[in-house]
RNA sequence: GCGCCCGUAGCUCAGCUGGAUAGAGCAACGGAUUUCUAAUCCGUAGGUCGCAGGUUCGAAUCCUGCCGGGCGUACCA
């Protein structure tokens, strides 16, 4: 790819944000950003420079003769129609038509990138996400961090990163000693061989969680258990290895229906870090940043209180000596930034957890461990609530299973296809009530604002209508209907794209759907930027709409021969815009038919 | 007490480093199908952006205070 062609490759907004500040820098002589925005308005063209009112209001001039100099020395004709002032200092751009059909072709060219341009090459980064417990089934309190971090490192990975995915399994916490303690109990301390299922995990837990609270001496039993666990003496080492082999045989067949891409090969889990835990310890002790306080090993970093209004301690070993979270993040962070080379690492976890990470990174910062070329980052998320408005709960008060969630999502969705397309095979339906099933109840995760908590309804999700993945689906099987169309109406859709010169946007529905085809690196770029899958699923829903109201006004088959190469193109980049985006980026199933 | 997040249309939510008349979807109402999938499209109606100040040419957006909700705040993760 030579020099000129990534240029072009850059997203307009970038091309023009950089004109127009360099033509603003050399009529005014102030470096003052350009501020290129989208309109709000059509009627405005298609994007806005508002920069230049701050910079009238630098030298304290008139913005609306600021603006009429900095168009004499700005020169966007190769991409603009002449620039238009107005308001109180507002500089309008209006697409060229015919930028607007070469960037088309262009991009057609470059099919697999879509105009998105590689912004970085090989820069590391770490995201670490979904860490689901050992010996629990995943339930809906997993669904966030583990959908949400898969996003992250798609998109990241796009844009060209070398992105490390990393699962820290919770396999060496507290919980663990409770299991082993009920072990204890009931076996009299004699291994026994046999397997257990996910459920007679589950069922210990509870049960070992219920003595753990309860029972004092059962309760000092646990923490033994973790403490020799954590010392590498513990009698119980062989069946920790059991129950995690157990646990995975759960998790990772949950992460193959989410379509998420995590593997065994990321999974690096607290315990393996163990043999790191002493020696963090030590490490912090010796710079004189670590302290015993109340029997605890514990650091204060700057800046944190407590209730009272005392320091607040980063708790790094316990009273009773076992190491916790705490700990095993220091060494994780470690291991990333020593051992991988990790220059951006991002945390998904839901918010509850900032405390923690605010401290950890000012901790790793003070014991100068990661320096400031190493960018940490915590990506939090809100709750998922029920539709009572509270936390999301099975009826009688349980969590509720992740894969329950997920069947019952695909069933709803087989009701709907067997309505709408009864005379389709059953693998086809039980494909596509797959696809749309698990497809909403990802987006409409992805959809939402990450901050906010969101309440959890089958019947939104799966309606069907407005900002859903069976819209977007639909919308990608009309344009595979049209090809399959083609045939029988004497239409060879290849030969008419690649032997495109010229396009002919005409109608304005095609203008609309063409300008947006080109804001997809604008989109992405956004939403990796700020780790906000929603902007992303903005973009698609917007292009899934652009697209219906051009199929509702421009035929495509029967189109007269001047217009149709142009539509089957605008079909053809729309199609696969919409595939990329949701197969991807955001891990969802697109359906030839539906 | 302190800290973080949230408060936008009847409901669920967008609103990108402050920008022009605050946008979608659902629900409501009215239209569109001899035409490539109507899981669609076009239109109507609906808002003191929690409240009060402040900064600014301009504030849903930034600052301060208050109200309401959620979460966190020493040995769980």
């Amino acid at each position: 790819m030579d020099g000129k062609l990534k240029l072009i490759m850059k997203p307009i907004i970038d091309i023009l944000n950089e004109r127009i500040s360099s033509a603003i820098m050399s009529a005014a002589g102030v470096d003052c950003p350009a501020v290129v925005k989208p309109t709000g308005d059509a009627k405005f063209g298609d994007y806005q420079a508002n920069g230049v009112m701050a910079a009238a209001k630098q030298l304290k001039c008139n913005p609306h003769q600021l603006a009429e100099k900095i168009i004499d020395v700005l020169d966007v004709s190769d991409i603009c129609e002449e620039p238009e002032i107005a308001g109180p200092g507002f500089i309008n751009l209006r697409i060229k038509p015919a930028f607007l059909e070469a960037k088309l072709l262009e991009i057609n060219s470059d099919a697999n990138q879509l105009g998105v341009d590689e912004i970085s090459k090989a820069e590391k980064v770490v995201v670490d996400f979904s860490g689901p417990n050992i010996a629990k089934q995943m339930h809906v309190g997993h669904l966030r961090s583990t959908i949400i971090g898969d996003c992250i490192a798609r998109m990241y990975k796009f844009l060209g990163y070398d992105v490390v995915p990393q699962n820290h399994i919770g396999d060496w916490g507290t919980q663990f000693g409770m299991l082993c303690a009920l072990l204890e109990k009931k076996t009299e301390k004699k291994k026994t061989n046999e397997t257990k299922t996910l459920e007679d995990l589950e069922a210990f837990y509870k049960e070992a969680k219920s003595l753990y609270d309860t029972d004092e001496e059962f309760a000092k039993t646990a923490r033994d258990a973790i403490r020799g666990l954590h010392n590498g003496e513990s009698f119980w080492i062989g069946e920790w290895n059991a129950i995690v082999r157990e646990s995975q045989n759960h998790y990772l067949p949950i992460y193959g229906r989410l379509g998420v891409r995590l593997t065994q090969e990321d999974e690096r889990g607290e315990s393996f870090y163990k043999d790191m835990l002493a020696g963090i310890v030590e490490q912090l002790k010796k710079q004189k940043l670590a302290t015993e306080s109340e029997g605890a090993i514990c650091v204060f970093p700057e800046g944190f209180k407590n209730k009272e209004g005392a320091a607040l301690p980063f708790i790094i070993q316990k009273s009773d000596g076992a190491f916790l979270y705490a700990t095993t993040d220091l060494a994780a962070m470690k291991f990333r930034v020593d051992e991988l080379g990790a220059k951006k690492i991002i945390y998904v976890t839901d918010a509850r957890q900032a405390l923690h990470f605010q401290m950890l990174f000012a901790v790793v910062k003070e014991a100068g461990w990661v320096d400031d070329s190493v960018e940490l980052k915590h990506i939090t998320f809100g709750t998922m609530l029920g539709e009572d408005n509270k936390p999301f709960k099975t009826r009688s008060g349980e969590t509720v299973k992740l894969k329950d969630l997920l069947d019952e999502a695909v069933e709803r969705a087989a009701v709907v296809v067997n309505e709408k397309n009864p005379e389709l095979p059953d693998e086809q339906k039980m494909q596509i009530a797959n696809a749309v099933g698990i497809g909403a109840v990802k987006y409409a995760d992805y959809s939402n604002n990450r901050d906010s908590d969101y309440v959890f309804s089958f019947d939104k999700m799966l309606a069907m209508e407005g900002n859903t993945a069976p819209y977007m689906q639909y919308a990608y099987a009309r344009i595979k209907s049209i090809e399959r169309k083609a045939g029988g109406k004497d239409v060879n859709i290849e030969a008419e794209i690649s032997n495109i010169k010229e396009l002919h946007l005409v109608e304005q529905q095609e203008i609309d759907l063409a300008k947006h085809l080109l804001k997809y690196s604008e989109a992405i770029i956004a939403a990796a930027a700020e780790c906000r899958p929603n902007f992303l699923t903005g973009y698609l829903y917007e292009l899934a709409q652009k697209f219906s109201s051009f199929y509702s006004a421009c035929q495509v088959l029967k189109a007269d021969e001047k217009s149709r190469p142009t539509r089957l193109l605008l079909c053809d980049l729309t199609a696969r815009t919409i595939k990329h985006g949701l197969n991807e980026l955001l891990g969802i199933e697109v359906v030839e038919q539906m």
